[in-house]
DNA sequence: AAATATTGTTTCTTTGTGAAACAATAGTAA
DNA sequence: TTACTATTGTTTCACAAAGAAACAATATTT
C-alpha cells in the first residue's frame, strides 16, 4: 500500500468520525498504527477521478471494512500547522517503509465527515497500515495524532445541533428497538437526561416511528413496544 | 496577476457568498469577468504558507476591497465535474492571457464560506480579473459559472439554520437601527413574515440589544427607538 | 384640534414542556 | 394462585412560550 502520487489529489485528505452506540455509551472508531502507539481517525485521500463524497465512502470501506453508511460532511480543517510530517514519517517507518520525499508528508487540508453506524452488527477490520481498529468511549478517548481530537469535538457539536432535524439516530440502532433504547441514544449524544414522558410524546409526534408487537421479554415488568423507523427516502 | 504554481496549494480553492441587506431585500455580491459574460462568486486560492481561514480573508479583501468581516465556513464542494477548465480558459483569454497548461485549469475542490456585511457602508471594488462587482437580489441571480448557484443555495440554507444561534444579523445592519429594520432582516433571510409583537419580545428577551433615544424622524407617527447590539466578544 | 400611521405594550388564547401521578402488565416471590 | 415489584404507556397539572389581537402612545399631517 504505497500511494502513487499520480493517482491522488495532493494536499487534500478526509478524516472521519464514526459514531457507534453500545446500548449505553457513545463510542468512536479509532485506528492504531503499527509500532508507533499513534492513534488516529480513519482517513484517506481522494483519487483524481472520483467525487469527494465517493472517495470518503470508498476509503472508509477499505480501511475499516464498513460499507453502506450514512456520511455527513461537517467541517474542513485547514490550519497551517495541523499536519505533522514527522508523525507521518514515523508511521511509515514503523511499517518498515522508508521514503525520503513523498507527497504524503506535505501539508494537508482535511475534510471532516461523520457517520453513525450500528455498533452491534458491524465488525471493523484494520487495514495494512494499522495494527488495530477499535471502539473507544467518547468520554475517554486516547490522545489522537495531529488535530484529530479537535475534529472529534467538532463532529459531536455538529451532530448535537442536527440530531432532531435529520433523525440521524436511526443509524445507531438495530431495526427494531424500544422507546427506551431510542431515549438512551439521545441521552448519550446530547450528554444529558431526557424526560421520559415528554420524550415519548415528542418522538411519537414526529410521525416517523412504526409501532410493532410487544415481543421484548426482558425483565419482570410490562413489556415495551418495539418500534422501527418508517422508511421515507434512501440516501445514495 | 498570474498565479505562480509554487505559491499556492493546487486543487483547492474557496468560494464565498457575501450577503448584504438593502433595507428590504437580501443581496449577494457577484463578480463578472472581462469580456466573457461569466458571473461568479468571489473566490481564490490558498497559499502554501497560510491558514485556510486567513487565506479566505486575504483573498476576499484583495478581490472585493472588503476588510474585517465575519466569515463562516459552511460546506466543501468536491464533485468530480464541478470544475470546468474550458470556462477558466475563456476567462483568462478574455483578458488576453493565453496559457497552455496551468494548474488553474485543474480540478478544484472548493471550500465554501459566507459572510454578512453592511450593504450601505461597503463599496466593493473589482480586481484585475473582473470588470465588475455588484449586488444582486438573491431571488433574481444571474446564472453563475460552474456550481456557484448551488453554493449560494447551500449557504442560505446554512444561514437560515443558524440565524438565531449566532445572531449573525448584526453584520447586516448599521450601528443603530430600529426594531423594524431588524425584523426586516430576519424576514428577508427566512423568507417569511414574523409577528411584530412577538418578534420584539423575543429580541428584547435575548438581552443583546441596547436601547437608545428616539432619534428617528421618518414619518407622521410615533418615533421608534433606536437599538444597537451589545458588544460581547470580538471575532478575530 | 382632529385624523392618521406606526410604534411599544398588554392581554388573551393556544400550544408546548417539565414533573409528577396513575394505570397496565410481565415476571418473581410467597 | 395471589400478592409484589419493576417498568412501561398514558394522563394530568402547572407553567412557560408563542401567535394573534387589542390598546395606548406619539410624531406628523390635515
Amino acid at each position: 500500500m504505497v500511494f502513487q502520487a499520480d493517482d491522488y489529489i495532493p494536499n487534500i485528505s478526509y478524516d472521519s468520525v464514526i459514531f457507534g452506540f453500545s446500548g449505553e455509551k457513545l463510542k468512536i472508531l479509532i485506528l492504531e498504527y503499527h509500532n508507533t502507539g499513534t492513534f488516529a481517525l480513519p482517513g484517506g485521500f481522494i483519487r483524481k477521478d472520483e467525487d469527494l463524497d465517493r472517495a470518503v465512502k470508498r476509503g472508509l470501506s477499505e480501511r475499516t471494512g464498513i460499507d453502506q453508511i450514512y456520511l455527513e460532511q461537517f467541517h474542513t480543517f485547514g490550519a497551517l500547522h495541523r499536519s505533522n510530517p514527522a508523525v507521518m514519517r514515523r508511521i511509515f517507518e514503523g511499517q518498515g517503509i522508508v521514503m525520503k520525499d513523498h507527497w504524503i508528508f506535505d501539508r494537508f487540508i482535511s475534510v471532516g465527515y461523520y457517520a453513525l453506524i450500528n455498533y452491534d452488527t458491524v465488525s471493523p477490520k484494520p487495514d495494512a497500515l494499522s495494527d488495530s481498529i477499535g471502539w473507544y468511549n467518547f468520554d475517554s478517548l486516547p490522545e489522537l495524532m495531529q488535530d484529530h481530537n479537535q475534529i472529534v469535538e467538532k463532529a459531536l457539536e455538529h451532530l448535537r445541533n442536527h440530531l432532531d432535524q435529520k433523525l440521524l439516530s436511526f443509524n445507531l440502532l438495530p431495526e427494531f428497538f424500544t422507546m427506551k433504547d431510542l431515549q438512551q441514544v439521545y441521552e448519550a449524544i446530547l450528554g444529558e437526561n431526557q424526560n421520559r414522558a415528554n420524550f415519548q410524546r415528542k418522538m411519537l409526534g414526529l410521525g416517523i416511528l412504526e409501532r410493532h408487537e410487544k415481543l421484548y421479554s426482558g425483565g419482570s415488568h410490562k413489556a415495551p413496544f418495539l418500534y422501527s423507523f418508517r422508511k421515507v427516502k434512501s440516501d445514495s
